[in-house]
DNA sequence: GATACTAGACTGACCAGTCAGTTTAGTATC
DNA sequence: GATACTAAACTGACTGGTCAGTCTAGTATC
């Protein structure tokens, strides 16, 4: 009864990782099963015992994506700075994961449209805005309430940065010689801030 | 020379309305020409008369959702009138036009994800946003020249007051029971303008 | 020898696109 | 105003390629 040593998670990485190339180069309906199993340098026998269908392949893609934003929010959550410190850390972390972001941006709007069509989808994007908006109110309101903001409604400007957030790197997929997510995104939070500084 | 009266471009539209409906519900991928062809009450051969192709289809759809603010632009860059009148009213137009560019989100997700893969519609997009920022760059420096606005890069304004729009309407796709998008975009706007007014 | 895993040929559903033929609205001729 | 003709517009059964998922026949490790 001693078993093998396991590398299921070890294959289902190696699953997940090939998938996730050969999506974002062919999108989820073009991208064969035999193209991820070539990618993978596995079988499609070894594929099928790991994952019974396409669609679990992107849900385990999609969940490996979104929900790794957890524990850093949780630590975010717990600083105890002023509001302008804390701000600067959250916009400091997500920009970090900029770069990996927008390496899956052609997956993620293919998710983002799948939102419409399937729940799941639809109330994972619901949690992740949450989560985030949640953070940045209460950072918002920390401000204010220190006195470092001037009275403004906490929830329209947590909105308004995630928005100039998300909008940098939609714009960001219209034109990427153009744009500078990076950039951007920095000096439109500073212009934002700027107007709701005390 | 001609035995019948013309009806090809009542029949274009006729097929490009149903087709976005269906794809609209089902994605590009799962729709299919039957279905298109049973919502236009049509048969395959017409539809294959028309269009030749799926793929003409979508680009069909495409040009006339993203082809259609060249007029009112060109319009609003005429305006004599102060800078901030003048955003007001760009603002106006977007937001008049933004409850038909929310019917098709989904499709746009769709189209921005096949930015990736085709030239086509990159550039289109490249245009797209080209057009948006020139209006808005032009206005914005005018109100900078006047002395409407303090010193500021023209540009970084045009793309932060773009991403806000963009970014909230996609916000309002993470979550359409909390975002409202119009109050939003307007409420994120006059933040931003606040901090960078004279 | 039992369990965990791998291989890749195979199957069957699905669907974009085709095509051989039909209908329709107008024209020409008497 | 009847008949014949024309070409565009239209029809829907059919086909051929594609591919997700299955199946059988293994092999490696304990």
């Amino acid at each position: 009864m001693t078993p093998r040593p396991d590398v299921s998670e070890e294959r289902r990485n190696q699953i997940l990782d090939a998938a996730t190339e050969v999506f974002t180069q062919k999108g989820f309906q073009k991208a064969r099963m035999d193209d991820i199993v070539e990618r993978a340098k596995l079988s499609k026998g070894t594929l099928y015992w790991y994952f019974k269908s396409k669609d679990e392949i992107i849900l385990g893609i999609f969940d490996r994506i979104f929900g790794d934003d957890l524990p850093v929010l949780k630590l975010l959550a717990e600083e105890n700075q002023p509001a302008m410190e804390r701000l600067r850390a959250y916009l400091d972390q997500n920009i970090r994961s900029l770069k990996w972001m927008l390496g899956f941006a052609p997956l993620s709007l293919e998710f983002l449209s799948l939102a419409f069509r399937h729940k799941y989808f639809r109330e994972a994007f619901q949690r992740y805005l949450e989560r985030h908006l949640e953070l940045l109110v209460s950072i918002i309101q920390q401000g204010i309430d220190s006195g470092e903001f001037r009275a403004a409604d906490a929830e329209e400007v947590a909105i308004t940065l995630s928005a100039i957030f998300e909008g940098t790197i939609l714009l960001w997929v219209y034109d990427s010689t153009r744009i500078d997510p990076e950039a951007h995104i920095r000096s439109g939070v500073d212009m934002l801030l700027e107007g709701i500084r005390a």
